[in-house]
DNA sequence: ACAACATCGATGTCGCGTCATCAATGTTGC
DNA sequence: GCAACATTGATGACGCGACATCGATGTTGT
């Protein structure tokens, strides 16, 4: 498997690892500024915009779907439940689980997510072409075929 | 610009984010399985891995050549210098300036830096051929160029 | 029925990353 | 020479993210 152990580094995938840590915290930075005036920050705009699209669903179900989190994301919901942009319902049926659902303050900051990144995603735009974004998407996609996130992105942007 | 400015939601570059975030995450933890039994964080490993090919450095250009951290990584650092692999030495000209190289153990821990990524490198080589990586590689600088990150990892990666 | 096991959500701990602030030191402009 | 400004590195504060552990509840096998 690996062809030669001496001296793999310096390997291409190391670049690769690097511009993906980069590219990550660049956004993140840019989405965190974005979002500064809502006072919300990039892991809490995930969620709401998970659950405007897939409301309600339990802690866990919740934490499957984000890719900001691999477990479920108790303390992250609840910053937001402590601002009252997301409420916890019991469940009927499992009395475990727990409901996570918008307030109507929560589903109004998050149908104004669009508008605060527009500004990020023009600038993404202007930098790469639409069949650019889309080769960079297969790619990204096929690194992580398999993986968590990975179906989770697909079952949030289905093709 | 912004061409449409109501429902922008669903915006490809979103999924892109997501994906960027997805791939970051998946290989800081696949990265820090790897690192385990070296005992060294991502972030430590990038330290030693910069500090290997540009000794001795001042924190503050340290920090300009790494992408995992914004400032001077001085707490960063302070974790490698309690491990002893790393000391850190007054600058002469400069009395506000510290001057950052590596021991002996920290060289030695360097070094084998390649083995313990191997395992991760020649996975990414498995599902991604090497002018995959190649474009990947590509796209990426070009959605980064002109950030500091993009920076750093062209002075490390020259062509 | 009941024991073994799995899942749910909460919580403690640790190591980042980011931002703001600060004192010490350098540099520049006049 | 000196005041204004910039840079360096340390530090406090905050919010993640990952991991481990726990008690409560469900599910399964027999």
């Amino acid at each position: 498997m690996t062809a030669d152990h001496s001296r793999t580094t310096r390997a291409p995938q190391d670049e690769l690892r690097y511009l993906l840590l980069a590219a990550q915290r660049e956004g993140s930075r840019r989405l965190g500024d974005a979002l500064r005036h809502l006072g919300l920050t990039p892991a809490q705009a995930e969620v709401l915009d998970v659950l405007a699209a897939h409301q309600p669903v339990t802690l866990a179900a919740l934490g499957r779907l984000l890719v900001c989190e691999q477990g479920s994301p108790s303390r992250l919901v609840d910053s937001l439940v402590q601002r009252e942009l997301v409420s916890r319902i019991p469940h009927e049926q499992d009395k475990r689980a727990v409901l996570i659902q918008l307030t109507d303050a929560g589903s109004t900051l998050a149908a104004q997510l669009g508008d605060a990144t527009a500004r990020l995603t023009s600038e993404m735009a202007s930098r790469l072409t639409a069949s650019e974004v889309d080769t960079l998407t297969a790619l990204l996609h096929t690194l992580l075929d398999g993986t968590d996130a990975a179906r989770a992105i697909r079952s949030r942007y289905p093709h």
